[in-house]
DNA sequence: CAGCAAACGGAGTCTGATTCACCTTAGGGA
DNA sequence: TCCCTAAGGTGAATCAGACTCCGTTTGCTG
């Protein structure tokens, strides 16, 4: 559908300025940036904005796709480089240290992990993947435990990125984290 | 300052009505109850009740006292009657169940563990200190691990249930908090 | 029963996301 | 090259919901 005509090239260039603008809020911590200071920022008018991105969700999941693909394939980087135990440990660290980074990153993550959003599907499969990638190969070591899934891990660390409000937010999220990961141990 | 003078007549009844009515609201799980039906329903103007609670949350909190009062009862009672470790581990799962009753239980829970709001500072030292008094206890036997605070735990409590918007919220909740009390076992 | 501070009512304000009726313009074709 | 048309853009307006403000009403004390 989208490939029924290419797209005019002024409507491909504010998709991209609209994409950088925002990309560049949210990564510099500003993540309660409204839509009109984006579309402001982009040289556009918040119609263009909307005409783009079906929601600011879509936008925020939009920026973040590949965060989380590169982060999903850190996973795998861990898998290869450590025993799956602290395989999985890093990656949980690493996630939580991703949240940590810009508000931006914590709210994205918070909705691919904790919400039911059909919006962030896809990332939220993707990441669950990951988690059982790492998950299987540490019930294959005989280090972790059996019967928990990619979902469930993801849902407890969106469950903590959503306290990011909190001060001094991230030792409590490591932490927690790091109770949690000791009760996925066997 | 309250008590300077007793409070009109009027005034007590209408207070009364607003807690009435967002208490049957709230624990029937109409957690997004509007401020303005919350008020038609009391049979007041939202004015009046702006006049009562400083703000929504203020609300909140004011119906939820009795309940985590209660509910932190619930720990010592625990305390009496099991081993430090198996009264943790009910407590959670305790106010896992309350959260899962009502949205409303849930999304006042969240905002007392995961938040720093200072509308809930009372019920949240008073959570943390329940939570205290089991680890301590946990700590004392043996059974659990040291260093760990009721802040923390409350903390860990309010991301699970910041995610209950999701689809088989409860059983999730279960199993996560399980996990995280075997993280927190010696 | 008068006087008045305490209470009340509810329209209006504010913040932000989202929409929509109307104007612009890229770009394919004669 | 120029025209036409539909894709694309605009931004004022709408909506939602929490919260405020001030003129009016009323419980209570002397």
């Amino acid at each position: 559908m989208t490939s029924s005509r290419p797209m005019r090239a002024d409507a491909r260039r504010n998709r991209e300025a609209l994409l950088a603008a925002a990309r560049e809020a949210f990564l510099g911590g500003e993540a309660e940036i409204q839509v009109e200071e984006i579309a402001r920022r982009a040289g556009v008018a918040v119609g263009t904005l909307y005409r783009h991105f079906e929601t600011r969700e879509a936008l925020v999941e939009e920026v973040y796709r590949d965060e989380v693909a590169t982060l999903c394939g850190a996973a795998d980087e861990h898998l290869g480089r450590y025993a799956p135990e602290e395989a999985l440990r890093r990656f949980l660290l690493l996630l939580v240290e991703h949240a940590a980074v810009g508000k931006g990153m914590a709210v994205a993550l918070e909705s691919i992990m904790a919400t039911d959003s059909p919006v962030f599907d896809e990332a939220r499969t993707q990441m669950a993947q990951a988690l059982d990638r790492l998950l299987a190969a540490g019930v294959a070591a005989g280090t972790l435990r059996e019967g928990v899934g990619g979902r469930t891990v993801l849902r407890a660390l969106g469950g903590v990125c959503g306290m990011r409000a909190t001060a001094g937010w991230k030792d409590e999220a490591v932490r927690i984290t790091t109770i949690f990961f000791d009760g996925l141990r066997r």
